[in-house]
DNA sequence: TTAATCTGTAACGTTTACTATTACAGTAAG
DNA sequence: CTTACTGTAATAGTAAACGTTACAGATTAA
C-alpha cells in the first residue's frame, strides 16, 4: 500500500499530540522523514476532506478541524489509496474465455474484499492510534 | 496488489478448464498477455506449493496436482503477495515519539487487517472462480 | 543419437510508478 | 517590505515491476 496513507496517519497523530497549536510542514516532515512538499501534498488532501485546517504565512501551519475520534483509518484509506487492493491485471487475450472475463471476475471479488477491509479499518479511530503510540513510550 | 496473484489465478483457471491435459507456458502466456518466462516463474511457485505438477520436454507443460476446490484465493494470496497490504513507512525520526513508534503500531494493525482479509478470500475457492468465469460466457 | 520441444532460472534491459527536489506564486504577520 | 508560511506545478532521480535474452536440463520421437 502506498505511503500517502502512512504519512496522513503520521501527520494527524502529530497534530493530535499538540492540540490547539499549529504544526508546519517542516516540523512534520522532520518527524516523518520525508520532504516537506510531500507532506503539504498529503495534508492538502486531508484539508480538502475537512479533517484539518491550514493557515499560510508566519505562524501558520496545520491544525485539526474536527475531533480525533471522528477520523478513522478507513476514512484515510479511502482518500489515499482506495482501489489499491485491486490486483493488477495485464491486458489479456479477449479471444480466450479466461482472458476475456478474468478481469471482471477479480474486480468484483476485490470490490467485496475492500469493503470487508473497510469494516476492519473503521474500528480504528485516530484516537485509538494516538493511544497506541502513547502506550509504546 | 502485484500481478503475480492475478497470473496465478489466471493460469490455474486455464488448467481447470482443460482437466487432465497439460498446458504449456506459451499457451498460458498467450491467454494472460504476458511473457512465457513470467508464467513459468509464477507456476514454479505454484508447483513448489503443491498446487500443480509440471513436466519438461516434448508434450510437457503444467497440470493440476490437487482438486479445484482445495485451492482458495487466500492460499494464492499468501504465496504471491503476503505482506503487500502492509503500508510502507519511510524511515522516520527516532527522536520523535510519533516517528519512533508509528511503524510498529501500523504494522500491528495491518497484521490484523491482512488476517481479516484472509477470512474473506478463503471464501473463494478456485472452483468458485471458474464458475464465475463460466457464468460470464 | 540427434533434433525438437518443453521447463527452470539467471542475467540484463526497459518501462513505469514513486519520491525528492526545485521553483515560484499567494497569503499573512510583524 | 521582509520573513515565514502554504499551494502546486514541473522536473529529476530512484526503485520496483516487468519483459527479454540466453542457456542448461529433461523428455520424447524419429
Amino acid at each position: 500500500m502506498n505511503s500517502d496513507f502512512t504519512l496522513a496517519i503520521h501527520s494527524l497523530t502529530l497534530l493530535a499530540l499538540q492540540p490547539g497549536r499549529m504544526a508546519t510542514s517542516d516540523v512534520i516532515s522532520e518527524s516523518a522523514g520525508v520532504h516537506p512538499v510531500r507532506i503539504r501534498k498529503v495534508l492538502s488532501l486531508l484539508k480538502r476532506n475537512g479533517f484539518i485546517k491550514s493557515k499560510e504565512g508566519t505562524g501558520g501551519g496545520f491544525i485539526f478541524a474536527i475531533d480525533l475520534s471522528e477520523v478513522n483509518l478507513w476514512d484515510l484509506y479511502k482518500i489515499t489509496c482506495k482501489g489499491t487492493l485491486q490486483p493488477k491485471c495485464p491486458d489479456s487475450n479477449e479471444q480466450c474465455i479466461v482472458g476475456a472475463n478474468m478481469h471482471k471476475v477479480l474486480f468484483t471479488i476485490f470490490l467485496g474484499a475492500e469493503e470487508h477491509l473497510g469494516e476492519f479499518l473503521k474500528e480504528y479511530s485516530l484516537k485509538e492510534v494516538v493511544d497506541l503510540i502513547n502506550q509504546e513510550r
